[in-house]
RNA sequence: GCCGACGUAGCUCAGCUGGCAGAGCGAUGGUUUUGUAAACCAUUGGUCGUCGGUUCGAAUCCGACCGUCGGCUCCA
């Protein structure tokens, strides 16, 4: 039915952030007693029929624990043990339960009552969340929301009146865990959104439509894109053809302007040692992530997660001096991460990619200025692909996390107050988030948002003292004395799985010329035609032009159609009044047909969009 | 990994409470030679995800495993 994918947590975890850290406690818990999370002005409503939805939950599912419920950007959820699994007919059992509550036009009323009398009725009526939520609670009294026979632990706001609610519309359920901790319960959550009225709730699930018909997994398939196979094994993508058309187009691009910016690329192997990553600090935290070690022997391998310590053994080859630095080592770098089997989602998320990595060995007093340029150098970038959609997120370590991140307080205070600068320098406004470090440093990380609002991290800049500790690394300064180098590890477009699915989203498979697996498509009107167009066809093809020749025996209108499938750019048509004036008549793929042009000047043009990277 | 759903031809899907596995598209062979989104005829195609169980009989019921999807946790 409605398989959507969660639409909220973007902004909702922007506000953890600013509350505390990774871990659930009690501000966390001030937190969602708040009530509304955002400032969306629809939120009490949203919030407000959360709690009309529970009081549905209340009367079809007694016995249900009632753990959270808050609004999100779209709607609401709410977190909720039940008696039994729920199904998509409960859904509709519950939307309509619902509007007789909608009916029944109930006040929404506000009180305070004292921390024990709370504490009392909650037990009285066995909702032993609430218990533990209210026994955290710091205040002595606790403010609490009724409407018609539904009482809630809440802080508000709420509208007055249940009848007061709008359009609304459950849409799924799915597994939750008792405060984020998956320690803890598993809970059942029920996402629903709802809006002013009818129209803006149709046209939010037209939405939602629109976001499922560009899903890159979809496009992918039809445009022939990628596979993954059973046999090869889940998260391994198999390029097809046309995919990795995308891919290498990409990585050229990104390649040769890296070698403009002075970056130098480098190929490093899969597999290292073992003892490299218990050197670098990957074993001791990040080793849940990592493929387990392959016995080979006496040797102990492992596949790589990351290419850092690779690219620090080329810094090693030699004795580095300051006129050296910064030292910029680049590299599409071959990575492998053992993600849990439920991560695992499309392009978004896989278990072997290639990340357009590079790390920048430097001077402390070169760090701002290198920050800088890849800041830079990823704003070119976004421009070119047309991302327009982006924010920066600095993520900070968690210091309560120990296990997570290398515990030495200081070096994670310098890492912020340089990055701190490097933003403050170039004007950028960002979102601080505790607990999204790298183990090894502070990163600032570029997101952007999917089709469906969910935001991700594709291009990272991330500071780090602490890998050129672990190696050891030295460079002689001026002084001639030896000096500890600092690292910046940046992805500009981040890995090429994780950006061609964003890419293919956005573009809704038709990508801009230069992109385009298949840039122009010949297609003779009769096969009388088939020599004419023969002639422009090589010449495309000598000029690396994706072109191809349509010899099929069907007719001309079949051809366009499928063209037009596949989202080919230019087609380009020629029958015999073509012949005769020398022309081709060229369509886009928007149904615009372009005045009769002579093949040369379609050469141009083509080449014109490629040159432009349009 | 956890909660829930799903897995039928290359693709999209139908197949009710167990009784000979279907359609459209595609592919293949022919006919057609066409002016901007899909010509016509014929042929072809499946150990119903895998393994086991119940049954006279399983695509259908039960179990395990594999995979996918939606959530959670984690994350480039």
């Amino acid at each position: 039915m409605q398989a959507t994918r969660g639409w909220i947590p973007s902004r909702w975890k922007r506000r953890q952030y600013s509350a505390a850290g990774s871990k659930p406690g009690p501000n966390i818990l001030r937190l969602l007693m708040s009530g509304s999370h955002t400032n969306h002005p629809l939120a009490p409503m949203r919030h407000s029929t959360a709690h009309v939805m529970a009081q549905a939950v209340q009367h079809l599912f007694p016995g249900a624990k009632f753990a959270f419920g808050p609004d999100t950007e779209d709607g609401f959820y709410y977190d909720i043990e039940l008696p039994r699994p729920i199904s998509q007919d409960d859904l509709a059992a519950l939307e309509a339960e619902m509007r007789k509550s909608v009916a029944s036009q109930s006040q929404f009323v506000h009180e305070d009552w004292p921390k024990g009398r709370a504490l009392e009725w909650f037990r009285e009526h066995d909702q032993p969340f609430k218990v533990e939520w209210i026994s955290q609670l710091p205040d002595e009294t606790v403010s609490i929301y009724r409407h018609g026979d539904f009482t809630d632990l809440c802080a508000g706001p709420h509208v007055s009146n249940t009848a007061d609610i709008g359009a609304f519309k459950l849409l799924s359920s799915g597994g939750a865990y008792w405060r984020g901790d998956e320690k803890r319960e598993q809970l059942t959550r029920i996402y629903g959104t709802v809006w002013n009225n009818q129209q803006e709730l149709d046209d939010y699930l037209e939405r939602l439509e629109e976001a499922r018909r560009r899903d890159h997994r979809r496009i992918g398939k039809d445009l022939q894109l990628f596979m993954f196979a059973d046999e090869v094994g889940p998260g391994m993508p198999l390029w097809l053809p046309k995919g990795a058309t995308i891919r290498r187009e990409l990585e050229r691009y990104v390649t040769d302007l890296e070698l403009r910016q002075g970056y130098q690329h480098v190929s490093t192997p899969d597999v290292a040692k073992v003892d490299l990553y218990k050197t670098s600090g990957h074993w001791a935290h990040y080793k849940d992530a990592m493929f387990p070690v392959m016995k080979a022997g006496d040797e102990e391998l492992v596949l790589r997660p990351m290419n850092c310590p690779h690219h620090i053994q080329i810094y090693k080859f030699t004795q580095r001096s300051y006129r050296d630095l910064p030292l910029r080592i680049a590299e599409f770098g071959t990575m492998w991460r053992y993600e849990k089997s439920g991560e695992l989602s499309g392009l978004s998320r896989v278990r072997r990619m290639d990340l357009n990595d590079a790390h920048i060995f430097c001077t402390p007093e070169q760090i701002l200025d290198e920050i800088v340029g890849v800041v830079q150098l990823i704003e070119s970038v976004y421009d070119v692909l047309g991302i327009t959609e982006h924010w920066y997120r600095l993520s900070l370590w968690d210091p309560s996390d120990r296990e997570k991140y290398v515990d030495n307080p200081p070096m994670w205070e310098m890492g912020e107050r340089y990055l701190k600068e490097a933003m403050a320098r170039l004007h950028l406004e960002y979102v601080e988030a505790p607990g999204e470090a790298a183990f090894y440093g502070p990163k600032i990380d570029i997101q952007l948002r999917d089709p469906l609002g969910h935001s991700e991290t594709i291009s990272t800049i991330q500071l780090d003292f602490h890998l050129p500790n672990q190696f050891q690394l030295e460079y002689v300064g001026e002084d001639s004395k030896e000096h500890r180098p600092v690292m910046i590890h940046r992805g500009v477009i981040g890995t090429l799985v994780r950006m061609i699915a964003f890419l293919i989203e956005k573009y809704a498979g038709a990508f801009p010329v230069w992109l385009s697996p298949v840039q122009a498509r010949l297609i003779p009107i009769t096969d009388r035609n088939v020599d004419y167009l023969r002639g422009l066809h090589e010449r495309l093809l000598d000029l690396q032009v994706r072109s191809e020749l349509d010899q099929r025996n069907e007719k001309m209108q079949r051809k366009i159609a499928e063209a037009q499938t596949e989202k080919v750019p230019y087609m380009v048509v020629a029958g015999g009044r073509d012949e005769e004036a020398g022309t081709v008549s060229v369509r886009l793929r928007s149904g615009e047909q372009l005045p009769p042009m002579a093949p040369a000047e379609f050469v141009n043009r083509i080449l014109d969009d490629i040159r432009n990277r349009r």
